[in-house]
DNA sequence: TTGTAGGCGTTATCAC
DNA sequence: GTGATAACGCCTACAA
């Protein structure tokens, strides 16, 4: 192996101008500066980052724990993420916690060993306690998905008002009986798009039907249950806000396997704007949130906190947007 | 910051016996042990991974090279990589190229800066002299994509059979203008499965039309449009084998957008039985890859490579299986 | 401008 | 069974 050492030998010069030139920090002369430089082509020396992270006690990696790579709205997230930390040199570790908290653990861990520099959280399982001890220590950053306990930066969008203007688009087509199908109400996100929708159907003094609000896991297989509760019952909904367009993907299944049209029978809203969403049967209304830019701000916030532990604690609300696509639109035939 | 220096001075131990109580490798005195144990409980102390990993010149960490995660193929590919990886105390980072050379540079510099162990190579478009160059020097396996002038370990499957079974399904239920919305021929699995789609066309006495094997990329978009330009001709097929789902969703788009039906108009058959295959309006017929065994395989055949530089070069090839849905089937009313 | 040398935290080879 | 101590490869005062 080609060492800091090697090419100093060869170059005729000590390890420290070697060092220097390769952190084109310090001041060196042109001279050796580009015998140096032409050493370690000629050499293909590539710093060994292992003795530069324990030297510099630093990973230069980053953690991004969200419960699975699989659910296409983390897609756009991800990539701001990387983005972000390319461009400030630093790697991602994607952290596929399946929600549990022992893996989750696992991955906290690297912190404390040092093998990563800081932590984006997109959906804690966590218990708040243990992430609040840990933030204390090392830097992280929520996202999407926070805790206003914990007092840490996040990026996030209003959630309340992406429920309540889902909700009343929904309204504004005429649909009289609408239904929410949520994910847990452990999320805060989930909380708040239901305060929307509540709002919504209070402001337009539509009763509100409990038996309406269902809640569940957050995949296709729970949309398209919730869904069969919903339509077997004799009052059944005409409308229906689903917190996810994965949600929302799988009740659609359920509406087509009952014969029922959309959005003449049903309505549908999803949220996330995910790339399929457009490509569904009949194509998907749906909030679509600035998820590059989320993942962005959120990364860039982490490497502001890693490189300087004191600076101000940011919390940034994003803007979303309400597509208005087939599912809640009469088809032009 | 807890090191094991403390832990020693504390526990009135050297370094030495800690380290050896932590690896629990060398015989240590019970007594000592126990000793050293609570020191480490009570200190709360984690081993530096920067240390160790210098020390034993090792980072623990594997690369999985792929296009990008979006694409719901590699979505058990991973988690079989991943749970390999974690069973032997390895991390995986994965590395999304979006299919650009510069990209891949960057991730496989990170075999020569020695801040990871080993690769998986899930689609390369890198130039193959470079792999060749690069994997003298370091553990690399492919997976799924190979390429056989390169003398590495891979795990696939059999490529030309699975085109050739598709097809010849589509031929069984009737249809006689067949044709193949395929990816760049640039990859192996596309010239295989094309082979195939044309050994079932000869073999049933089909002729073969140029002009119904389409060539694009790998995307939604892509299956779309390709559908477009199948179905704006006169001589429309009656039936398509795509060699992805994703490929087939953007196709069951545009024959939507056309009015035409499936599996009458034109039967459709997909590639990989990604997540939404089921879920699709008419459910897809296509191919299923065992991809979390590939996954586990790859990653097991790269981890023997790491450990042992010299073990044998293995060559898998897993089964396939085609699975049959409404995209191929009378719909039962 | 350049060189010397100490140390980052760990493991592993010697002695004892 | 345990303890010194020398690396691993790099960076960075401090000297020169």
């Amino acid at each position: 192996m080609t060492t800091i050492q090697k090419v100093a030998k060869e170059a005729g010069v000590s390890v420290a101008t070697v060092s220097r030139v390769l952190n084109k920090s310090d001041r060196v002369a042109p001279k050796t500066k580009s015998i140096v430089e032409e050493t370690i082509k000629r050499l293909k020396y590539q710093p060994n980052m292992l003795g530069r992270n324990l030297r510099r006690s630093e990973s230069r990696m980053i953690l991004a724990l969200l419960p699975s790579i699989s659910n296409p709205f983390y897609t756009m997230i991800i990539k701001g993420i990387e983005d972000v930390a390319r461009e400030n040199e630093y790697n991602v570790l994607l952290c596929q916690t399946n929600s549990e908290l022992e893996r989750e653990l696992v991955y906290i861990n690297l912190l404390k060993q040092r093998l990563a520099d800081g932590l984006i959280s997109l959906d804690p399982t966590i218990n708040i306690n243990v992430l609040r001890g840990v933030s204390q220590d090392y830097p992280i950053v929520q996202s999407c998905e926070y805790s206003e306990e914990l007092n840490l930066p996040y990026v996030t969008i209003d959630n309340f008002q992406a429920g309540y203007q889902a909700v009343k688009h929904l309204i504004s087509i005429g649909k009289k009986k609408i239904a929410l199908i949520n994910s847990d109400n452990k999320f805060i996100y989930a909380r708040l798009r239901q305060k929307g929708y509540l709002k919504a159907l209070e402001e337009a003094g539509l009763g509100i039907n409990e038996d309406f609000i269902i809640n569940g896991e957050n995949d296709f297989e729970s949309g398209q249950k919730s869904m069969q509760q919903l339509l077997a019952r004799k009052d059944r909904p005409d409308a229906v806000f689903l917190v996810s367009d994965v949600l929302a993907i799988g009740a659609l299944k359920t509406i087509r396997d009952m014969k029922l049209s959309v959005p003449e029978d049903i309505a549908v809203v999803g949220f996330d704007n995910i790339e399929f969403a457009i490509r569904m049967n009949p194509a998907l209304t749906t909030i679509a949130q600035p998820m590059y830019e989320i993942g962005r701000e959120s990364c860039r916030l982490l490497i502001n906190r890693i490189v300087n532990k004191d600076v101000e604690i940011e919390k940034i609300i994003m803007d979303f947007e309400l597509i208005i696509r087939e599912s809640t639109m009469k088809q032009v035939e």
